[in-house]
DNA sequence: ATGGTCGTTTTACGA
């Protein structure tokens, strides 16, 4: 089985190329972040006899969750027990959506980006990763065999070889202590980052910003994860950074994290 | 080649 996660960036927007990826790299299961569209405005046409099935959690042009999936999507769930809110009104916004695809439960997870470090959406991010770490070890718990994939746009670097420059992002978020330690404490958890063994850095990124020519730069962020259970991580046999999608016009500022399982 | 932002409910805001 092979699972990706990509941050798509309105998935309207680029849906030829979410149609690209899939085929390109014959993917089961695609999770995507900041679809930036409601369930009813899910450009579903572009599927139609593809074999892939599809679910959105969007509320308005402002982030979304979805999966697409050949292998079943069962027992959606938007949202996990007691995500914190953000704003006034406090929304539950749309950043977490869970299915379970093939037999692997896969959430599509889009982490708040914080904004700036003394924001009222740093807190938030904190918190929502705390929140998300103690129900996330609540399934592990029920069930140590349990095979589950926490995926997405996480918007943390977790080490200085993630960035590009260690000397411009200090004082910004996605480089901060807490932030890490909020990584960190995903894996100390029990969820694994399966990607990095098969992608070692320093220089590996998945996220490069669409001025300044980040990207021919190579003035990237590595912030997009695929984390596992043991049971999860045990079948992992290969994983890839699709960089060649980050090239030519109209492509998202995000590349698409592809894992191999074995059977 | 990969080329000086992009996407949205667009002239403001989030990333």
């Amino acid at each position: 089985m092979r699972i990706a996660t990509w941050n798509v960036n309105s998935v309207r927007s680029r849906i030829d190329r979410v149609v690209g990826v899939l085929e390109r790299h014959d993917l089961d299961v695609l999770l995507l972040q900041e679809t930036k569209c409601r369930d009813d405005q899910f450009p579903a046409l572009a599927l139609e006899g593809s074999g892939y099935d599809y679910v959105n959690h969007g509320l308005n042009q402002w982030n979304g969750v979805g999966i697409i999936s050949r292998v079943g999507i069962d027992e959606v769930e938007r949202g996990f027990p007691g995500m914190p809110t953000y704003g006034d009104p406090a929304v539950a916004e749309a950043r977490a959506l869970g299915a379970t695809c093939g037999g692997v439960r896969v959430w599509s997870l889009y982490i708040p980006n914080g904004r700036e470090l003394e924001h009222d959406h740093y807190r938030y991010k904190l918190d929502w990763l705390a929140q998300l770490r103690s129900v996330a070890a609540g399934w592990l718990a029920d069930d140590p065999k349990a095979q589950i994939v926490l995926a997405g746009d996480w918007n943390i670097a977790p080490t200085d070889d993630d960035v590009w420059s260690v000397e411009y992002y200090a004082g910004r978020t996605h480089t901060s202590a807490p932030e890490r330690s909020a990584f960190n404490g995903m894996v100390d958890a029990g969820f694994a980052d399966v990607v990095r063994p098969h992608t070692p850095g320093p220089g590996v990124y998945t996220y490069w910003d669409y001025t300044q020519l980040a990207f021919p730069k190579k003035r990237g962020m590595r912030i997009d994860f695929v984390l596992g259970t043991p049971a999860l991580a045990a079948r992992v046999t290969g994983a890839s950074i699709d960089r060649e999608e980050r090239k030519g016009k109209g492509a998202s500022d995000h590349a698409p994290v592809i894992v191999d399982l074995s059977d």
